[in-house]
DNA sequence: CCAAGAATCTTGACAATGTCTAAATCGGTG
DNA sequence: CACCGATTTAGACATTGTCAAGATTCTTGG
């Protein structure tokens, strides 16, 4: 009855060990992440996570797709309220970079090259889901006159790139996080008004 | 006398070690990187290494700043010839991108959070010497009056951060090695005049 | 209602790995 | 030439991912 009755049967054991797995990602980093270590602080056997995970792999995989989800849902609540297009860029780029901060550990997972054929689709599709909202703010902004003509996709890809860079530099302590806020107004500035003169 | 002759000392084990490091990362990835296996490769004991790189991490570290070394090297190579800005923006970031396909591993692996305090300044003097050359590159353009004025740190961020944003694009996938080369051109082409209209 | 069958979890085992310690070997220096 | 530090070896240990076999629970069809 109570929820601290130890059970056989876990409950929704798949989730609990993604919500373990993000923690140590956090907390630790990705080596101190182990799939005997979950199960041991969830309380369960050694084994039991490989019923929802077949490979510790399929776990990063998973980890990748809910993180990508995240950081979808993270970008949509900051492109809530809207202003400029700098502005719009700027909220944008800040949510990715603070996701970034956040999560580096997660972010590298996210963006590893491991990922199985099977699942290489659903993190596709994340992937999308997440870029959907920032890529459409540049069409918006070129149905108002205000951005250069031209596929979306290239531009958007620009723009996702540059972030994404800084977050790595971020991520790898190149760039601490007390610069990157300047840094990011100033690489979005650079990228609205180009490097020609 | 003969190279092969098997002496108890292995004369300059630690450098064997980094190259066959380089070549598994090329190879089979980071998971298939282990102290024992490369000491099994080099015909050495697997406590051998140890040596001359105290941790795994000490070994990773001195990936990363050979690394380092090696993109400084193909960048330079590839701004050897010069021609307009853009063609030479281009050059490089073709250079950066072909070396980024080539190794993906060791990529992720020189842009990992995890170095030790003391390599931490040899990888940032590495880092420094890699990215001059690119970033003398937009004083040069200042210089002549075709890029717009600015700290060129920061100018030179941006382009950078595009450039390292498309690799990981690359590395993870979601851009494949034949599209890169477009995608490359068109993303120096957006840099150069920008979003707005 | 209840008897398969599927899903979930446990226990036990195995090979591989990183790391530590103590001992052996080698190279150079006084 | 003896000695000392650097290099390498051998052995051991805890930890981990993974597999196989069995126990337990859930579900579902008859």
């Amino acid at each position: 009855m109570t929820e601290t009755m130890t059970r056989y049967h876990h409950g929704d054991l798949r989730a609990a060990v993604l919500r373990r797995a993000e923690e140590v990602l956090r907390e630790s980093g990705t080596d101190a992440l182990s799939l005997r270590g979950i199960a041991r602080d969830l309380g369960v056997s050694h084994a039991a996570p490989s019923a929802h995970f077949r490979d510790k792999n399929a776990l990063f995989d998973a980890l990748a797709v809910a993180g990508f989800r995240r950081l979808g849902e993270v970008m949509d609540a900051a492109l809530a309220t809207r202003g400029s297009l700098t502005d719009d860029l700027v909220a944008f780029a800040s949510a990715y970079l603070d996701f970034a901060t956040d999560n580096p550990a997660l972010l590298s997972v996210m963006f590893a090259r491991k990922h199985s054929e099977t699942s290489g689709a659903e993190i596709a599709e994340a992937v999308a889901a997440a870029f959907a909202h920032p890529t459409a703010l540049l069409t918006e902004g070129q149905a108002r006159g205000e951005v250069v003509d031209g596929d979306p996709e290239v531009i958007g890809v620009t723009v996702l790139a540059a972030i994404q860079g800084l977050a790595t530099f971020v991520g790898s302590g190149f760039v601490t996080p007390e610069q990157s806020q300047g840094m990011l107004e100033d690489v979005v500035a650079t990228l609205m008004r180009g490097l020609a003169r």
